[in-house]
DNA sequence: CTGGATCCGTCGGGATACTG
DNA sequence: CAGTATCCCGACGGATCCAG
């Protein structure tokens, strides 16, 4: 990877949205705090240890916060970090150009259908 | 992936970017058409048959175009489509906070080895 | 409740050889 | 030159069980 020295910075950004569940995590996350048995009740099909890999992971990337209550029984809470927010944006972005995308590759099928 | 039927759309825009070397291969074509052989020089640590994969899969998204030249020995050129162009400013979004990222995680380093 | 540990299947990507 | 065909491997995610 030394080829693209100039735009690999593409990448580490990728890996915060790059994950199965990482952007259903987010999108909850943008609507406040929420803890562990919330995430895993709104993102059903997800297991504990996967939805604990990846929270771990976007701890690491300082992208949500960990705060764990010293009660029982237990009590975890996730949210984003001030820095965590900034990815706001960048997901619009792709969540708009998505869109597009969509719209795009539905009208290039009905196009080709219709030349059937 | 049915909990999350009012954002999913952003994953079919990161199917778009998410391939190993799709984002190299992206910004070659920004420069304009590459043949094969120039993609494959200008990204050495990709193999034929991985480049191959990841231009089809870019092609049946209609992200670039595939021109074949009925000539001896083959020609084969790439390049964007109109619509292709329109992941650049997707890219450069992704790109601005990727550098931003990498300096803010490397702040964080720093101040956590200064705490040492 | 919030995980960790273990095992396992799938899939993207890589190495190599072959072909039109 | 521009691929395809095969075989292979590691990483990621899933299922299940165990633990603080």
């Amino acid at each position: 990877m030394d080829n693209d020295m100039q735009y690999c910075t593409v990448e580490p950004a990728l890996d915060v949205i790059v994950g199965k569940w990482k952007i259903s995590i987010l999108f909850l996350l943008f609507q406040g705090t929420k803890r562990f048995s919330e995430l895993q009740r709104d993102i059903p099909d997800i297991t504990k240890k996967v939805l604990a890999s990846q929270l771990r992971e976007l701890e690491e990337q300082d992208i949500i916060r960990r705060v764990v209550y010293a009660v029982v029984p237990p009590k975890v809470e996730y949210s984003l970090t001030e820095y965590g927010h900034s990815v706001k944006p960048v997901l619009q972005t792709i969540h708009q150009w998505g869109r597009a995308h969509l719209e795009h590759m539905g009208l290039k099928k009905g196009i080709e259908e219709t030349t059937t």
